[in-house]
RNA sequence: GGGUUCGUAGCUCAGGUGGUUAGAGCGCUACGUUGACAUCGUAGAGGUCAGAGGUUCAAGUCCUCUCGAACCCACCA
């Protein structure tokens, strides 16, 4: 029976009722595979619940997709894990704009509880459309499975890692997690405490002030601060004022006179300002590493609010922007004011969620000690990194994380926003207990809630039921994590350290660092420049297996990709090609009729075809085991475009072995669809229907050894021979174009291919059907000299074309001229290199026996060529 | 100040452990509606692999330096 496809595959008409069959068919359920089987997880990273995905979540996708898809083939018990993230800060920003803009409310109006439910069901709205998102990119996830940060087990699991990190006391007394008033990054606008990670530095040109201060001048941005200043430091080896080091000094201010001491310390740069600065120890960090190794006191004067506090008379109430202004006015009038530099870059903190400008104060919150004596966070994360436990892609990476694991400080997981998990404190009366449950009447939690990277950091274990659960049993750890390179940091480091805390494990073997996806040009997406390619806009216009292309082909590892729409639109072309060679396969086969292929039943063609997909298979399975995505997409795309299309099957249109061609078309066709189906599911599987009745997403994925059976294994016979006939047919259809044949004329040629013309002879047909426009072939093994003709030389075969009246021969003899010299200077830099002794030597003899091979041949060129020309006169 | 990446054809990029005359897509030129495909086919033009040294029989690939671009961390008082 013939079927009929359409010319134009159409990706909407498909996908839809493919990824639904995929779905039903329970194919991405582990628990349909047998547990003797070899297990894989990759849990994807949960995308943040308060939005929608963007291509830089979809590139990650493809990869962990691909992967699984991959695996699953190989009979693995495959679970990709999918998830959502409450996203802490970030979701409480956006639902505090949401509300603002649409109901014109603040938090505070509508209370915590009632923002919290309003929030959760935000979240839950959210997930549900990011999960069909997910679907439409064709990620094959087990959905029954599906976690959420807020989940209840999940969040229970957390917080006992909480509670055991609290009663983890060292000999001194010391918890691993432990509150503390410490000066930390606090964002105004969001009223919370933030970690390092969480905060940006912004480029900022502002004010450089130079005030009088006492018997100093010294420069600052932040004049303001003064209202809190209690030290002035120098560098101890300044001379200018090594005389007052140790000293008090009455210093006149806008609110009368305060005390200060000069203290001496090295962290101050001689070379800025007057080389004196003012010490400020409760709303800076350097100052406050001062102030602490100087013993000074601190006087806090902004709240959390960004407000001049009570202590600071007529600023009070102030925020620090207004504060500013009113106090160098005041100055002013003081004389107090030495100079303003108009034109200061510097740079300032912003909040990374709201991009409001942080404050550091002093405030009291909880703190993970990475380093604590029982189990030092720091030190174990280092080891599995170091020794390699936790492999990273690419290895570069393993530099970058080290610096990070090296560089940590204590972890302030406290925040003061609603939206999260409340921390399990309870206080009365100035104890605190730490525990899930209140321990009795009148004990008041904890208000704040727990950084969003604490619960999300143990991800790699709560969505597994951890400790009892069977998942966690069977597929923990990971077999592979893939991210984006910016989270590294934030996510992938404290994964690493929670987990080998909690579990004692690592939580994953191989970690995969995507790069970001910028515009064409290389610039940032964003929606404000209207750069962004969203991902479900290309799926709508070219399908997914386009943008799944585009993302996973023409990049490497680790480094950011340039996306414009054309390279999609190129793969949309890509796809549509496979679904045509697919078409001429499934109308010109029948797949009832298929027989056992015998050597001998098998032409050049047949051989050639066989051994290539042979070392296809072989070629593509080292690449993805390697993580090169992008070059197992390049050689597949040439097998399947050139090899395949362009030539075997333009051949199968013309040789009489019409079953055997029937075998090895649908052979070589389905493999390859298979091994095209990890990055382009969704065609694959819509073509792979025409041939078989199963889900190609549950076949398996094909081995070479087939092919080795068939052919056997003197793989460059297999190849040589019909290498040569494409030679010939390239270097005739070249001389055609060169000399303006008319497409329509017919030629004859007369080949002298001496040892090969058997071969040349048993391919005549396709010689002359192959666009070469050959009417009659003469091959012979060799014959007397032919003059009036166009002459080629290829590979050691002689060919001639006859186009008297067509061809002018002092043109043709400048052409020729032209190829002896090209082969002549290829033929001599060879022939210094065989030359040097210490290359023949030196080299391996392969290598050594490929050069001499090369300059035999253009010996042989060269000499045909020459006796040509000699022969046109 | 510390670190990373990049600089290969007009454009966007590939080129694991050094080894054919350096590749692809798009664009460009000239032909072409051949019975899977004009979302196509045939042929072609286009590169001193940023520059300078070095290691090696052999360097786009390894090392050093210079120039240019991007990014991360720290600092910015």
């Amino acid at each position: 029976m013939k079927k009929e496809l359409p010319k134009v595959y159409e990706p909407k008409i498909y996908e839809d009722q493919i990824y639904d069959k995929w779905d039903k068919s329970g194919v991405f359920q582990p628990d349909n595979i047998s547990d003797e089987n070899e297990k894989y997880l990759n849990i994807i990273p949960p995308p943040n619940a308060n939005g929608e995905l963007h291509i830089g979540h979809a590139s990650g996708y493809v990869v962990m997709d691909l992967l699984g898809r991959y695996n699953r083939m190989l009979g693995k018990k495959v679970l990709l894990l999918p998830g959502k993230d409450h996203a802490g800060i970030q979701t409480q920003v956006v639902y505090e704009k949401k509300i603002k803009e649409e109901r014109d409310l603040t938090k505070y109006d509508l209370g915590r509880e009632k923002f919290y439910k309003e929030v959760y069901d935000f979240c839950i709205d959210r997930s549900q459309y990011m999960r069909n998102q997910e679907k439409k990119l064709g990620l094959g996830a087990d959905w029954s499975r599906e976690k959420f940060t807020l989940d209840p087990k999940v969040i229970s699991t957390a917080i006992e890692t909480f509670i055991q990190m609290y009663n983890e006391i060292d000999d001194d007394g010391n918890r691993m997690v432990y509150r503390g008033e410490r000066i930390i990054n606090w964002c105004p606008r969001c009223e919370s405490a933030l970690s390092d990670f969480e905060v940006e530095h912004k480029k900022e040109n502002g004010k450089l002030y130079w005030i009088k201060y006492g018997p100093f001048v010294l420069a600052t941005t932040r004049p303001e601060t003064k209202l809190g200043d209690t030290a002035v430091a120098v560098h101890p080896d300044d001379e200018r004022y090594k005389d007052m080091v140790g000293k008090n000094y009455t210093i006149k201010g806008v609110l009368g006179n305060f005390e200060i001491k000069v203290v001496a310390d090295k962290e101050v740069d001689m070379e800025f300002g007057s080389g004196a600065i003012k010490v400020t120890p409760a709303h800076s960090f350097v100052d406050n590493e001062i102030a602490t190794r100087h013993n000074l006191p601190s006087k806090k004067i902004i709240d959390e609010s960004g407000r001049m506090m009570k202590n600071c008379g007529k600023y009070a109430g102030m925020t620090t922007a207004k504060a500013r202004e009113a106090i160098v006015v005041d100055m002013e009038k003081m004389g107090l004011l030495d100079h303003i530099d108009d034109d200061y870059d510097h740079s300032i903190a912003v909040c990374e969620r709201c991009g409001y400008t942080i404050e550091p104060i002093p405030s009291e919150q909880w703190f993970v000690n990475v380093d604590h004596k029982n189990f030092s966070l720091k030190k174990e994360a280092r080891k599995v990194v170091e020794s390699e436990k936790i492999k990273i892609y690419p290895a570069r990476f393993k530099k970058v994380m080290l610096q990070w694991i090296d560089n940590v400080h204590d972890w302030c997981i406290s925040r003061q926003i609603w939206w999260g998990p409340r921390i399990p404190a309870w206080y009365k009366d100035g104890l605190t207990k730490v525990q899930i449950d209140s321990p009795g009447d009148s004990w008041k939690q904890d208000e704040d809630t727990f950084d969003t990277w604490f619960s999300s950091g143990q991800w790699a274990y709560t969505t597994l039921d951890y400790p009892d659960g069977k998942d966690f049993k069977d597929f923990f750890p990971s077999d592979n994590m893939i991210m984006g390179r910016d989270i590294l940091p934030l996510w992938s480091f404290r994964m690493i350290i929670l987990s080998l805390y909690r579990t004692r494990s690592i939580p994953f073997k191989n970690l995969y660092f995507t790069g970001l996806v910028r515009d064409e040009h290389g610039k940032k997406m964003s929606k404000s420049k209207g750069n962004g390619i969203e991902p479900l806009e290309m799926i709508e216009k070219y399908g997914t297996d386009a943008v799944r292309m585009s993302l996973l082909v023409g990049s490497s590892p680790g480094n950011d990709m340039n996306l414009g729409e054309a390279k999609i639109e190129g793969y949309r072309n890509f796809v549509n090609k496979l679904w045509n060679i697919s078409k001429f396969v499934v109308t010109n086969t029948k797949q009832d009729n298929l027989v056992e292929i015998k050597r001998k039943d098998c032409t050049l063609a047949d051989l050639w075809i066989l051994q290539k997909t042979k070392e296809l298979i072989d070629e593509t399975t080292k690449n993805i085991n390697g993580y090169r995505f992008s070059q197992a997409g390049e050689s597949l795309r040439s097998f399947m475009w050139e090899d395949f299309a362009d030539w075997y099957v333009e051949v199968s249109k013309f040789e009489d072995n019409k079953e055997i061609k029937n075998t090895i078309l649908t052979m070589v066709m389905k493999d390859l669809l298979r091994l095209w189906h990890p990055f382009i599911p969704f065609v694959t599987e819509a073509i792979w229907k025409n041939f078989d009745d199963s889900l190609l997403a549950s076949s398996s994925w094909p081995k070479s050894e087939r092919y080795m059976k068939i052919v056997g294994g003197d793989r460059e016979t297999n190849k040589l021979d019909f290498e040569t006939i494409k030679s010939i047919i390239i270097a005739i259809r070249n001389a055609r174009a060169e000399y303006r044949v008319a497409p329509g004329k017919k030629i004859d040629a007369t080949i002298y291919g001496s040892k090969n013309s058997d071969t040349i002879t048993s391919q005549a047909n396709i010689i002359k059907n192959l666009r070469t426009g050959i009417e009659k072939l003469d091959v012979q093994e060799k014959g007397q000299k032919i003059t009036k003709a166009i002459y080629l030389s290829v590979d050691g075969v002689d060919v001639y074309i006859p186009l008297e009246g067509i061809v002018d021969f002092e043109k043709e003899k400048k052409r020729l001229q032209k190829e002896l010299e090209k082969s002549e200077s290829f033929a001599k830099t060879i022939a210094t290199k065989l030359q040097n002794e210490k290359f023949t030597s030196s080299a391996p003899k392969e290598i050594v026996d490929k050069e001499k091979e090369k300059a035999k041949q253009q010996e042989e060129k060269i000499e045909k060529i020459q006796k040509f020309i000699k022969s046109l006169g």
